[in-house]
DNA sequence: CAGTATAGTCAGCAAGGCTGACTAGTCTGT
DNA sequence: ACAGACTAGTCAGCCTTGCTGACTATACTG
């Protein structure tokens, strides 16, 4: 009968803090340069969108979600002007979803956010060791999508 | 102008895949082994639960989130027989949750999932990696808990 | 014993997803 | 040339997991 309830701490718990930390600051760093209308869900848009963008139908089939819940984010994000969505010449029934100028500095404010905390994390586990961790967590995406 | 949206993955996508792929298959796994009425929060409680049980608010405490969201979920157990809440005999406010026998199994059957497909990913990666991967991850657990 | 603190509950809400049913265009085979 | 199948996207309704604020009942402390 063991005192403390985990001898091993689990390993869901050991990936779920990394992640909520970097929602997290990412959400502060943005709400601080005047981007705090985006939750961490629409980041997720700019994530899979192509720089000449993409129908919603694709960008929910890379992030791997339903077309219902991406054209949700996709809604939210052009009625604040950060995507918009143009029509397609080739097929009246789709749009294309682009980055407006908005668009694509919260993006990068996002990921110059999201490289100051990467930053922190190997200053304190050392260069080497935040390369090796990030090649591990690569290595495991692909066996992960296979 | 680059065509891909992400030249190198956001850590954060790539920290929520196995996130992600750990709760699906411990969800699968418990619903195999008749215990498909449980949701993957409700396995924090186990994980912050000691052996002889902890009071609501404890509990709580020590899963981060607030006394009513536990509370919902250790009613949720209770009713379902996984946990019990018995009367603190020093305090009449308190009561003590602890697990029933059901309870046990059913954490016992949670962790030989996770560590079978921690086993998988180990085989992948390697032994070695395994475990630098393993302690960089617990490193950084402690640098975000300060 | 008055006042404050603590254990827990009740009610209501938000974010981020889901499924099913539907409309409106597009493509394909005969 | 057009019936039938497929595709883009929307509408409506639901679930899960968390939150805040307001409250009751018990316990502690000066």
């Amino acid at each position: 009968m063991e005192d403390q309830p985990v001898l091993v701490p689990m390993l869901g718990a050991l990936l779920r803090a990394p992640v909520r930390a970097i929602s997290a600051r990412i959400a502060a760093d943005l709400a601080a340069a005047g981007y705090g209308d985006l939750r961490p869900a629409h980041l997720a848009v700019f994530q899979h969108l192509p720089a000449a963008g993409a129908r919603s139908t694709a960008l929910a089939e890379r992030a791997q979600m339903t077309k219902q819940s991406m054209g949700a984010l996709i809604d939210y994000l052009a009625e604040r002007g950060y995507v918009e969505r143009v029509p397609e010449p080739t097929d009246q029934r789709a749009r294309v979803v682009c980055r407006t100028a908005r668009g694509w500095a919260v993006e990068r404010a996002a990921r110059e956010s999201l490289e100051r905390l990467e930053g922190e994390w190997g200053a304190y586990l050392g260069a080497d060791r935040m390369r090796e961790f990030r090649a591990a967590l690569t290595d495991l995406g692909t066996l992960l999508n296979r």
